[in-house]
DNA sequence: ATGTCGTAACGTTTACGA
């Protein structure tokens, strides 16, 4: 099973690459990031007729998470436990079965956090507290599990091709790596880094000053597994390249493959 | 050149978020 994420980055905008990408990598599942669209005008269609099952939790302007899949998509959950106040559509859950397993996916949009200090980088902290809650429950649950998709967190130096240029940033902050690493020694395996030990692997690189042009990105794009899911990880890559096509996104795809 | 995008709105331009 082929597990995709994508922060996409405004489906209007991105519908031709989009659609370019998922005909080639042809992912049995693409966890896909800021489709900035309320859910009456997501393109489900279009994407029915490329083979895709279709479940949005967007809002207007802003964020926005969708997952399509080409296998059922059951026990379909929107947003992040643990704030009723919180009205940012940046989380969405549900279930396909493979031909050997179940897998819970989990799709999120971290917030950015900056400015740092201050109230947006408290919510992204506070978000945080309450993915590490949900997190927890995945573990006990033993279910083969994932959490996917644009973190907004550089874990470490060697997630940055200039990580001084980071330090003071939201996305690198040490407040923010401990909450990640928190995350990640409840038990979770990060895909990428099990697979690739090298530096040098980014998913994003900045519209701006030519960072892509110049190689200057940061890895913020990742899967989480649990153990039950990371004992059936054989794969996992980024789609880099796409970086460099006509109106791309400013992130790039990262995926898995799971023996599922 | 606070340099680029995408989205929304009192829109041919500005504001916001990233």
């Amino acid at each position: 099973m082929k597990i995709a994420s994508y922060n996409i980055n405004g489906i209007k905008a991105r519908l031709p690459a989009l659609t370019d990408w998922l005909q080639e990598a042809a992912p049995d599942v693409a966890l896909l990031q800021e489709i900035k669209s309320v859910d009456e005008n997501f393109p489900r269609d279009h994407f029915s007729d490329l083979g895709y099952n279709v479940e949005t939790h967007g809002q207007k302007s802003f964020n926005g998470v969708a997952i399509l899949s080409k296998l059922p998509l059951e026990d379909v959950v929107r947003g992040l436990p643990g704030d009723e106040a919180d009205d940012q559509a940046r989380w969405i859950e549900a279930t396909v079965t493979g031909d050997k397993r179940a897998v819970r996916l989990c799709n999120l949009y971290l917030p950015n956090g900056n400015p740092a200090p201050g109230p947006k980088y408290d919510y992204k902290l506070g978000w945080m507290e309450r993915l590490r809650a949900r997190a927890r429950e995945l573990l006990a649950a033993e279910d083969c599990a994932l959490m996917a998709g644009d973190y907004n967190i550089i874990p470490q130096d060697e997630d940055a091709a200039s990580p001084e240029k980071w330090r003071e940033d939201a996305l690198a902050l040490l407040a923010s790596r401990d909450a990640f690493r928190r995350i990640l020694n409840l038990g979770f395996t990060d895909a990428l880094r099990a697979r690739t030990p090298a530096p040098g692997h980014y998913t994003f690189w900045d519209f701006q000053r030519g960072a892509w042009q110049r190689n200057d990105g940061i890895r913020i794009d990742h899967f989480l597994l649990t153990p039950q899911a990371a004992d059936l990880l054989s794969d996992c890559q980024i789609d880099a390249e796409i970086r460099g096509r006509e109106k791309p996104s400013d992130h790039v795809p990262i995926w898995i493959e799971l023996d599922a």
